[in-house]
DNA sequence: AGTATTTGAGCAATCGATTGCATATTTATA
DNA sequence: TATAAATATGCAATCGATTGCTCAAATACT
């Protein structure tokens, strides 16, 4: 078959009007007639007229796409924010082209070098952890082009982001680990840049304050909060001598890593030592016990961001507020915080 | 500022040539001079001149855009592959747009009308576990427009595909039950088309064959394979009161919720029963013990099926010989199974 | 020197849809 | 019944790059 290729002049040619009359049919256009639309969109579905949308991206400047830079499509988190996002992308036609910069800040420039060489009417981003200079995100800023950050932000940028409220449940978690009985909770954290490890970490020093347990450095752990600094991270508190009642990590990750080195070293879960992770990654359900952690709402964050996304794109390069939204995490209570006898 | 947008018009503006000698210089046309590709190329550098892709999509009828349709992202296995995939395209600077069927036929059939739409040059795809109908993709391949099949095939299509031998690593899994002393193993299957649980299930009942072992058809549970339905399998084989020493199934995920149910049974792995799964999932080796599993060769197979979609892309709509690649599995053997004493 | 080749570059059409600016036909208003 | 206003459609340029064809100049070959 010849590449069923029906285009819009097809259409024009059998009912004897021209292409600007059916592009205007078909876009619904309200200077075209009821009745003329009808025998468009008849004839466009006889032809079986696939628009071109390489065509229209390029007359009209808008190519429909959307990138989405994440870390990694294979976390839970970022693989279900991109679901929201698709969610509502696709309800308005957009498509969404993902790329992923693997934590790498060099790969993260190009891949927004390569978005925007695609021609994607705007950008949602993550930002990834080892990035510290924010140029290749300004750059998009400066050529109008809709940016919105979420979870993984910097306050080096003017720009609308999405968060959920990390302060928050970090508070809320240590304040949980409080309330079971726990004095000596020691926090993984990451020296990364990124907001959302100080957020945590604040979250983690006011609830103690409030509480009247004192903050104390011995008891914070910094690391790439992947499973194996979780396990070197607690590794150094036992060869320390450190003494701890809890962990709250940062990141799942961590925490599932220090629960393997409790466990190697005879240490019982929840009953010596309490464990709270942040994210709410699948597997933290899995292990036994199940491991306490943050829901991070990711696909309401997807949602979300995508409609402050397609709010941005409504401004068509005006500069507008920019929104700052944050959502609430939610604590999600598992075997173990469980209070001890 | 003014969209920036230098084009070749421009370059050519510059020096005093025409845009069809600065796109050849530009495509390192043989036809035209090293001194001229040498001036274009300086100048382009000095307007910053960036390549409109929707413009030579349109007029080249190449997008250089590749549809990745995956059941799920958020899957180690698949998003492995992706990035194996992603690896050789901007190699070959081509982006990849990656979509979502979450399991659902009909978002199936959406997705591939919507990536056809965004004129992929071709498509990589892993078909869903409930497709039972394959028009969408006979449609594919009837426009001529390259399509690679990878893991989740069907031979009810005739076109390149990549998987791994999953009746070896099935076959492997079995025997090495065998060897460290299970005589009756459980086997968790899906009764869903694709060939990859069918493989499976014959790799394991030859192992058992080879090995003198009766096949018992008590010890297959089918089902979604999912963590849940790992629990439900593993729950009737208790209840049943099926004697077993031994689960490979043919998921990571539902030998998770087996897990789960076993030791809330108080069953030890791996001395009463030894557990096997398959896809090397990252949580498998989290687990109290670590789960043995079969490594599915994720970067290469995503390697290797664009390697092969790009010999297919050179053929050009020539019908050439369908390739189809099996890669070896590997068996990651680790507690789960270790031979009681 | 005279014709044949090769080399380098320009012209203009094209890809398919969109859109500002007419124009023609109705309908409404004075 | 003119004239203004609204309605429906056409014309032609345009988006930016590509490409078949043509042509001039330079080089090669009897």
């Amino acid at each position: 078959m010849k590449k069923g290729k029906a285009t819009i002049h097809d259409i024009a040619e059998k009912l004897n009007i021209t292409a600007s009359t059916v592009s205007r049919a078909l876009n619904d256009n309200p200077r075209i007639s009821e009745n003329t639309k009808k025998l468009v969109l008849k004839m466009a579905k006889q032809l079986n007229y696939q628009p071109n949308h390489i065509a229209s991206a390029l007359r009209s400047g808008k190519s429909k796409l959307i990138g989405v830079l994440v870390p990694t499509a294979n976390r839970n988190f970022f693989s279900s924010v991109v679901r929201g996002i698709e969610d509502i992308a696709n309800e308005l036609d957009y498509k969404v082209i993902i790329s992923q910069s693997y934590e790498d800040s060099e790969k993260e420039i190009q891949n927004i070098e390569a978005l925007l060489n695609a021609r994607v009417d705007g950008i949602i981003a993550s930002i990834g952890k080892n990035t510290e200079n924010f140029d290749h995100f300004q750059k998009v800023l400066d050529k109008g082009i809709p940016l919105v950050l979420f979870d993984r932000i910097t306050n080096q940028l003017d720009v609308s982001q999405v968060v959920i409220d990390d302060y928050q449940g970090a508070y809320d978690t240590t304040k949980h680990l409080i309330e079971v009985g726990c004095k000596r909770i020691a926090h993984f954290t990451s020296p990364k840049k990124i907001n959302i490890y100080k957020e945590r970490l604040r979250g983690y020093e006011d609830a103690l304050k409030d509480f009247g347990i004192p903050f104390d450095p011995e008891l914070i752990e910094e690391s790439n909060m992947q499973l194996e600094d979780g396990r070197t991270s607690m590794e150094n508190l036992i060869n320390k001598g450190i003494v701890f009642d809890a962990v709250f990590s940062s990141s799942d990750y961590a925490v599932m890593g220090a629960m393997q080195v409790l466990r190697e070293h005879k240490i019982t879960v929840p009953d010596q030592v309490k464990l709270a992770g942040f994210g709410n990654e699948p597997f933290t359900s899995f292990t036994a016990p199940p491991i306490t952690t943050v829901d991070q709402k990711s696909i309401p964050m997807g949602r979300v961001t995508a409609e402050t996304f397609f709010e941005l794109l409504k401004l068509d390069g005006k500069k507008g507020n920019n929104q700052k939204t944050v959502l609430k995490p939610e604590l999600i209570i598992r075997e173990s915080t469980q209070k001890s006898n």
